[in-house]
DNA sequence: ACTTCGACCTGTTGGC
DNA sequence: TGCCAACAGGTCGAAG
């Protein structure tokens, strides 16, 4: 399920067989994922070129003359650059296809991902004005946590999977920032200090850098856009590891549900 | 202003 | 073996 470090994988291994090169027509088979895929992209997009392959948030940026192709892959999309005489696949809903054989296929099992086409500034768009920062950026830091954490009372995990707080940290990230920070991840955000603010912001890049550096984290299906899958899974140190022994202190990893999702933590590690 | 919850979708898994 | 329910997960938007 793509978080952060798959979208930038997928972005990486576009960027350099898509830059420059120039569509030829645009494919779509099944207009409906998170909201219907807009039809004019047929139209508008033949005959531009691909000039940047940027990313905001989990957002993909195919930046060209005219505009802005706005990917979201969801949790199951996956973007690959494949020869345009693949045949299509049960779940290939989309295809670029480029006037020297390349296509970018866009492929989407549960058709959670998204796509839009911006004509004028990215960052007017609705999806993307109330984002928080990068959280590889220099504006993402303990103290800026801690300011907009005051007085608020659920949980850190949530805290920090809030996309209007810091984008790109999704379920897995956020376990696994908490378990390196030492956090419990019931703990209410405003009771959080400075320092251990500090620290899980530390561990939050940390932790996005490595699996960036892995290809990202492949569960069960996410592949890159050649195909490879990702290599974090096997550096995940207490997601998916419930029931099993805390690397630290050998307690029991335990599981509960928070805001609807999996948490995972060590209860001797973690304390509220 | 903040928080919770339902909705979207389909492949996989566990129980009977 | 088959069937069904539950679950997984990102994120928006409605409801509390």
């Amino acid at each position: 399920m793509p978080e952060l470090p798959e979208v930038e994988t997928t972005r990486r291994g576009i960027e350099k067989p898509l830059c420059a090169e120039v569509v030829q027509s645009v494919i779509i088979r099944h207009q409906q994922l998170r909201w219907p895929v807009p039809l004019e992209i047929e139209a508008l997009l033949p005959g531009q070129s691909i000039l940047a392959v940027r990313r905001r948030a989990k957002y993909l940026l195919l930046e060209m003359p005219a505009g802005t192709l706005m990917i979201h892959l969801g949790m199951s999309g996956c973007l690959r650059v494949v020869a345009n005489d693949l045949e299509p696949a049960k779940h290939d809903h989309i295809d670029i296809v480029f006037e020297n054989g390349l296509c970018l296929r866009y492929t989407d099992p549960r058709r959670f991902g998204s796509f839009h086409w911006l004509a004028g500034d990215i960052e007017q768009h609705p999806l993307i004005q109330h984002l928080g920062p990068e959280p590889l950026s220099r504006s993402f830091t303990g103290d800026y946590c801690y300011q907009r954490s005051r007085g608020r009372k659920l949980p850190i995990k949530q805290f920090i999977m809030d996309s209007k707080v810091v984008v790109g940290v999704g379920n897995i990230y956020a376990n696994e920032s908490l378990f390196q920070a030492g956090i419990h991840p019931a703990q209410p955000a405003g009771k959080i200090s400075k320092a251990r603010f500090e620290k899980l912001v530390i561990a939050i890049k940390a932790i996005l850098r490595k699996a960036i550096k892995a290809g990202g984290t492949t569960l069960k299906d996410f592949r890159s856009s050649d195909g490879k899958p990702g290599y974090f899974k096997q550096q995940l140190q207490i997601y998916g590891r419930e029931g099993e022994a805390c690397i630290h202190c050998q307690s029991t990893i335990k599981q509960q549900r928070l805001g609807q999702r999996q948490t995972v933590f060590c209860p001797r590690c973690q304390r509220l």
